[in-house]
RNA sequence: UGGGGCGUAGCCAAGUGGUAAGGCAUCGGGUUUUGAUCCCGUGUACCGCAGGUUCGAAUCCUGCCGCCCCAGCCA
């Protein structure tokens, strides 16, 4: 069991500590800002702070870091909880806000200026951005770095009273402008906003920058392991810092560790913000967005991201995962548990010329072809059925066992048919087949045992639901697009194909965000937002593996 | 030419001084009424490079190279 977790260094670090009797619970904290929806790269983190704790009976802070009002919204949150919860998690009545501490934040505050390591700076932003320095150089004490502790403590207060205009003045704490390390040229502590807050409404003109925030909120919290992404690396010291000088009963440790990326994808809620506003996409919960809505609405199993973080494992290398390793986990899981059905996407009429006109007979389907526990449906059979036009070549290669002119395929839980003729239109394209079928070759009968190379899906004409079928593909053109100069330049034209599709009756009933696998074809779902039953909407989650189109390509490649 | 990180096969990733797990991908093959699943098999990884310590190093030391992050009153 214990062998089966994973061990990163995270995990490893918690265990020590639990060991050493350094903690006896471990508490950790998911802390989104609310701006905007979590993606794929937040999985990961989730996954992480949620499984270290909960794997070792620990328990996990799902916390807003709500400390910039204006861009932040209820809307946010309530999807954040969605996404969260619907991951698998749970927090209890561990939903918390930066916002519930600014009380003791700003207590806080006043208590580091009364240690002298914090002051009031009047000097503009463009000025402090002089002061500050560069890479290379070190920064210029401010000119009211000075100012006693009396004057700081009232003119805070007097920043708190609403008693100036935004940017007039900023605390900041009092550390080192020459440091080599530029969050510790006197970071900003608190700014003037005068903006209403979601949560505290217009409490505070006054409102805490992650640093300080994020650090106390932790030790409030008794976060024993505060997890957080490498850019946060230069962080620490400020963190650390915040915790030598205020002395809270509880020390939480910082660890970074390095975020997903997913190739052909971005992860940058302001990127993804972009696409939503230039059209490119629908919304956050896009099929093709990578954020969690999206994913869940394309029809990507929880479990399977949950098993496509795990396998990536935690470290603090720059990773770029492929796709395929995503895909994999998602067919893995749906493979396991979605039921077959059948479609046709794109349908060629075939009339089986020697089935009898009218008649109509109940063939057997197996719900799952590894899973007879699962089931069996009837699937109407009749003289006119449809058949995917990819499955019929009139100048088939020899590797091609599917249909063409004189050949024979087994369609799934029906007859074997034999192509007789083609018919085409004025253009040239071919509209119809027009086939035999051998009555002997009824699927699940003895009568025969006659093998062909290929079977097909089908769907018979009369009884086929009509379907709005959407294809997608990868957002991007380029593995990397995060790196494109404008992003705009490598969208994928063809990330979306809509095709009106044919499927089996028993379809009929599909419902909202149900997932099931369209036999040869790959993994669908009933779109939640915009499927009913009378007008069906189809999201393609991902397709089979396709070694036929391997076996064309390296056809081509030759 | 400041500081902080990271470098093990195409992509991830174990490994913590004893002579390189695993997953995905690839390429073969078997089973199959989904060219799916499943099952076998398949990789000289100069462990970034160069020195050094050691009986012995991916693991320790030194130097070098490459990549990422930091100059918001964003998080």
């Amino acid at each position: 069991m214990s062998a089966a977790l994973p061990r990163d260094f995270i995990r490893q670090i918690i265990h020590e500590d639990l060991e050493s009797g350094k903690h006896s619970e471990i508490v950790t904290r998911f802390p989104p800002e609310p701006n905007g929806y979590l993606h794929v790269g937040h999985v990961s983190s989730i996954c992480l702070n949620f499984g270290a704790a909960g794997e070792t009976g620990g328990k996990t802070y799902l916390r807003f870091d709500d400390t910039n009002p204006g861009k932040e919204s209820e809307e946010f949150m309530r999807a954040i909880e969605r996404d969260v919860h619907w991951l698998g998690f749970s927090w209890d009545d561990r939903l918390t806000h930066a916002s519930d501490y600014f009380d003791q934040l700003y207590d806080a505050a006043e208590k580091l200026i009364e240690l002298g390591v914090a002051y009031v700076d009047s000097l503009s932003a463009d000025e402090i951005r002089e002061y500050r320095g560069t890479l290379t150089e070190p920064g210029r004490d401010s000119p009211h770095r000075a100012r006693s502790v009396e004057e700081n403590l009232e003119l805070f207060r007097r920043m708190r009273n609403g008693d100036f205009a935004d940017g007039e003045h900023v605390l900041r704490a009092k550390i080192d402008m020459a440091s080599p390390n530029i969050n510790l040229r006197d970071p900003a502590l608190y700014r003037i906003r005068h903006v209403h807050h979601q949560r505290t409404g217009d409490k505070w003109c006054i409102y805490p920058m992650y640093d300080f925030a994020h650090t106390l909120s932790d030790a409030f919290e008794g976060v024993t392991h505060s997890l957080c992404t490498l850019e946060f690396e230069d962080h620490r010291p400020l963190y650390d810092w915040f915790l030598d000088q205020l002395q809270p009963t509880s020390r939480p440790r910082q660890i970074e560790f390095s975020r997903l990326n997913l190739a052909y994808t971005i992860t940058s809620k302001r990127k993804l913000s972009t696409l939503i506003e230039a059209g490119v996409v629908t919304g956050w919960d896009d099929p093709r967005m990578p954020t969690i809505a999206g994913m869940r609405r394309r029809g990507y199993p929880a479990a399977a991201l949950r098993n496509f973080v795990m396998r990536g494992g935690v470290t603090k290398k720059d990773k770029l995962i492929e796709m395929a390793v995503l895909e994999n986990s998602i067919r893995e899981e749906l493979g396991e548990n979605a039921e077959r059905r059948m479609a046709v996407l794109r349908p060629l009429k075939v009339v089986l010329t020697n089935y009898p006109d009218g008649q109509v007979e109940m063939m057997q389907a197996l719900n799952h072809p590894n899973r007879p526990e699962l089931g069996t449906r009837e699937m109407p059979f009749s003289r006119t059925i449809w058949i995917e036009r990819d499955d019929f070549l009139e100048e088939a290669p020899r590797k091609f066992f599917r249909l063409k002119p004189g050949g024979e395929v087994r369609l799934r839980f029906g007859y074997i048919i034999r192509c007789d003729e083609v018919i085409k239109n004025d253009a040239g394209d071919v509209i119809e087949l027009r086939c035999s079928y051998d009555p002997d070759t009824r699927s699940g009968t003895q009568t025969s045992n006659r093998k062909v190379k290929g079977t097909i899906h089908w769907v018979s004409v009369q009884h086929a639901v009509a379907a709005d079928v959407r294809l997608y593909d990868r957002l991007f053109t380029i593995p990397d697009p995060a790196s494109a100069a404008d992003l705009m330049d490598v969208v994928n034209p063809e990330s979306l194909q809509e095709v009106t599709a044919m499927l089996e009756p028993s379809l009929q009933n599909f419902e909202k965000g149900q997932a099931v696998q369209f036999e040869r074809l790959g993994y669908f779902c009933a779109d939640a937002r915009d499927h009913s039953p009378d007008a069906p909407v189809i999201n393609r989650i991902v397709t089979l593996r396709d070694s036929w189109a391997k076996i064309e390509r390296q056809a081509m490649a030759s």
